[in-house]
RNA sequence: GCCCCCAUCGUCUAGGGGACUAGGACGUAGGCCUUUCAAGCCUAAAACAGGAGUUCGAAUCUCCUUGGGGGCACCA
């Protein structure tokens, strides 16, 4: 068999992290399977459809590395696949299907079923169209087309009976028929539904397996209906899991929550993964680490890696969250893999924007210290902020003081330290280093270099936290080293008088 | 209200009747290393939602309960 998938999409914004992880799994099983991958926009709804809504998405994809073998853009045998560019195609079965007594017109307005809806609810019965223009008569529909009611065709679904849905993820899956209602294929405004848009590609596109969330399992009665009523072969379907908002609340989307519990934002469209400085590896890679498993306890792996051992039967049927601290861990782990030259290109932009004044050697220089030490790009901007930016720090006699190196033998140390620097030779990381360690261990009450070290890194850097000291300081280079130091030892003068 | 799906450490997961004193990863705690922070290494705490049943034997199969999620549009 032929293995054909497709994402499809509606154009109604910026691809969902959710959708991705749908798209990456449709992508893995046709590429394990040597079959095509399809991308086709579901954009029947214009209200929703949002301009460029469908370049984003493509975007999205493109940056992750998911790429389609049909679709909008590059074409194939079986386009348009874009959906308002097939209307004709769509009108012509729903027809069909009037024709051959599987659907019908419908007449009631939206007021009309607005009420009707509440009634249901009202009595607590279960919801949904009773079918009352089910059985109209010539008459009484030449009377609604006279008054200039524009009918909607719907779906003549079976009353009786059970409909089973095979599912690869969750085994069958059965529904009375009684439950699925005569829902609406063409809609008023002569574009289709969802329902019939889908049954009608996926038919004509040659779609072989259906991989799309949860969220649509419920649908799945009505379109086998639909491919029976036509006709037609019915794909394999696979439902997916949702992917949930980290509270547990609900599935993910934009409005829910913006903050986890420990202050992370929640990262939900894709573009916002990459704005955050993420890397494309680690989120596709910790995406497919979401309702399927690599096996041998491994955690870290390629898309390539992945494909061979890909198999839907092995998906998770559990809901699950986004751990974005993982996402982090793993993210880390790449930016470690990463070559130097490579890193600080890819952190250069963000020093850039924030109006840093980058001198590329110093940057490289320090690049192999800061991989350990980076999760997300950006993070780098502060990292080494002391590396392109002058302007004095604030530092007090506090930080640069110890309780194994009271001020006193603080100030001495750094004037001990300023001798030193400005006669180092060679001014590399090892010569420094071997001197300042041995000066540092001079310095302090309990013998070890330690404390003294932690104070000269505030002072060099400004920061607790920065590449290792040495290194920092040669990337400083010699001048701007000494100018820093000149500053704390103001600083004690100043407030020592 | 009705229908559907789901249920292993805090989170992501391994597990498909005996190999389970339930494995891995993130996170957490402690330790080692160390020039602080990281990284790395080691150790620890941490789960089969509950109840019946099937079976010699159940995390694994069945049912019920509970909990969570999804759906019930001229949206997809």
């Amino acid at each position: 068999m032929t293995v054909r998938v497709r994402f499809a999409p509606s154009p109604t914004g910026y691809l969902h992290i959710g959708g991705a992880r749908t798209a990456l799994f449709n992508w893995l099983f046709a590429r394990k399977r040597g079959g095509k991958f399809i991308l086709r926009i579901e954009d029947t709804d214009q209200k929703r459809t949002v301009p460029g809504a469908i370049e984003a998405i493509m975007d999205g994809l493109r940056w992750l590395g998911l790429d389609w073998d049909e679709g909008p853009d590059v074409g194939g045998p079986f386009g348009p696949y874009i959906q308002t560019e097939r209307a004709d195609l769509y009108r012509e079965w729903a027809n069909w299907l009037v024709e051959h007594d599987h659907a019908y017109k419908c007449y009631c307005t939206p007021d009309e079923l607005a009420e009707m809806r509440q009634e249901q609810m009202a009595k607590k019965q279960s919801v949904g169209y009773d079918g009352r223009c089910r059985h109209l008569t010539p008459q009484q529909r030449a009377e609604k087309e006279a008054a200039g009611l524009k009918p909607v065709i719907r779906f003549k679904a079976p009353r009786e009976g059970e409909t089973i849905v095979p599912d690869l993820i969750r085994g069958d899956i059965t529904y009375q028929n009684k439950q699925i209602t005569d829902s609406v294929l063409l809609k008023s405004d002569g574009l289709p539904t969802y329902h019939l848009a889908n049954v009608v590609d996926d038919h004509f596109m040659q779609i072989s397996h259906i991989m799309r969330a949860d969220e649509w399992i419920n649908t799945a009665p009505l379109h086998i209906h639909l491919y029976r009523a036509f006709g037609w072969e019915q794909p394999i379907y696979a439902h997916l899991s949702l992917v949930m908002n980290p509270s547990g609340k609900g599935k993910l989307s934009k409005r829910t929550q913006a903050f986890t519990d420990s202050g992370q934002q929640v990262l939900v469209k894709v573009s916002e993964f990459q704005e955050a400085g993420l890397l494309p590896e680690a989120v596709v890679n910790f995406l497919a680490n979401v309702g399927w498993s690599f096996g041998d306890d491994v955690e870290k792996f390629t898309l390539a890696e992945a494909m061979p051992r890909f198999e839907l039967e092995d998906i998770n049927p559990a809901p699950s969250r986004l751990n974005y601290t993982k996402l982090d861990w793993l993210n880390g782990q790449y930016i470690q893999e990463m070559e130097p030259l490579a890193l600080a290109q890819a952190v250069k932009p963000y020093l850039d924007a924030a109006g840093l004044e980058v001198n590329p050697e110093a940057l490289l220089a320090v690049m192999p210290p800061m991989s350990k030490r980076l999760k997300r790009l950006p993070e780098a901007v502060e990292f080494l902020r002391f590396l392109f930016d002058d302007a004095p720090f604030e530092l007090t006699v506090e930080q640069a003081t110890h309780k194994h190196m009271p001020r006193e033998a603080a100030q001495q140390a750094f004037r001990q330290m300023r001798d030193l620097v400005a006669a180092i030779e060679p001014y590399d990381a090892e010569t420094l280093g071997q001197a300042l360690m041995k000066l540092g261990e001079s310095v302090t009450a309990n013998g070890k270099a330690g404390p003294f070290l932690g104070t000269a890194r505030l002072a060099m850097t400004g920061q607790k936290v920065s590449p290792p000291l040495f290194e920092s300081m040669v990337a400083l280079g010699r001048e701007r080293s000494l100018a820093r130091l000149d500053a704390v030892l103001a600083l004690f003068e100043e407030i020592g008088d």
